[in-house]
DNA sequence: ATCACTATACCGACTAGTCGGTTTTTTGAA
DNA sequence: TTCAAAAAACCGACTAGTCGGTATAGTGAT
């Protein structure tokens, strides 16, 4: 059965949701706690330190993408068209784990960046098996970001609709028909 | 000759490259007027609180996009080409202050993130201009976003060779191929 | 006298982290 | 099966420090 999930869990998920949706200052340990349903105490009882909280959840992208990566490799053939649709799918436990751990890059920690280069990296060494060319595997790893970012950007401004699905379609279908 | 850049100026330089570099948390009133040169008190006599601050980055940002705009406008043929290459000049007055704007659209800033989709609205419109096709403006944009969001995510992390210039250009030879 | 500041002091709100104490769950011997 | 002791989970008030903002007295150039 599906075991309810651990105040561990909620506490990881509370500190990600709150990244996404208002950003590193609207993180604090209060608010964490108040939106995982447990005490500040509860919250410190868990994780000694704040460092402590975002250990873990850098922990969780790790495991997430790994286990991505493992979908890629298991269907080389789709890997490229698979990269980049999931950028589009915000909701995902590994598209909110990154965009929380953007978030933190962005306010310029040092740990986050090189996890996340880690990570790129590892995209990268899937998507060069995959694809053979090493321009053709930049372009849908950008193009993966370009979608990415995007998507992360329509919090509350009203976006255009560049980044709903049909368009993404036929876009990869425009990259379909390079020749390399 | 060329002012040097007035106490006003300075102050907006400030904010901006701490942000950039730093992000939202250290961009303090204090840290801001000690980068710019003045006190406190100084920052205070030209903008009586923060949001006045952020509203004049907001307006450079206008600024700066509107002569962008005028620069695409005037050479149709290269729009696209311009568009995608300028995304990685990372160092550029447009592109750190877009780059500051975004930190703080990042921390949930609702005024932010309403200009940089109004931005983005008047860099699509350009580009259909020049353009013509709506899936291909949609391809160079989001090759320009993912440019621009690996170049501004390398901070610290060392990040592979995915966004060197040499690169780029022959990315953009793929594209040209495309027929639409 | 006005402008463009400097320098310093202060306030209230907020933040990370601490700590003594309480509740809940688990354990293992009678 | 019972039940008390131990371990784990959790509470919430408190501390020290930070931030945005306010206030005020003074300085030197025009």
């Amino acid at each position: 059965m599906g075991h309810a999930p651990s105040t561990v869990q909620r506490l990881i998920d509370a500190y990600q949701d709150l990244l996404v949706s208002d950003g590193e200052r609207s993180a604090t340990l209060d608010a964490i706690a108040l939106r995982a349903g447990v005490s500040k105490g509860g919250l410190t009882y868990h994780f000694k330190s704040k460092d402590e909280l975002t250990a873990a959840l850098f922990a969780r992208l790790q495991a997430l993408v790994t286990m991505d990566l493992e979908v890629m490799k298991a269907d080389p053939a789709k890997a490229a068209t698979y990269y980049v649709k999931s950028s589009l799918d915000v909701d995902s436990p590994l598209e909110r784990c990154n965009t929380a751990v953007t978030r933190l890059a962005q306010g310029s920690h040092p740990e986050a960046n090189e996890l996340l280069a880690k990570c790129r990296t590892q995209w990268f060494d899937v998507l060069m098996d995959a694809v053979g060319d090493e321009d053709m595997v930049h372009l849908v790893m950008l193009l993966g970001d370009g979608i990415y970012f995007n998507a992360s950007l329509t919090g509350t401004g009203a976006m255009p609709e560049e980044t709903d699905p049909a368009t993404i379609d036929r876009i990869i279908g425009l990259i379909g028909t390079i020749k390399y």
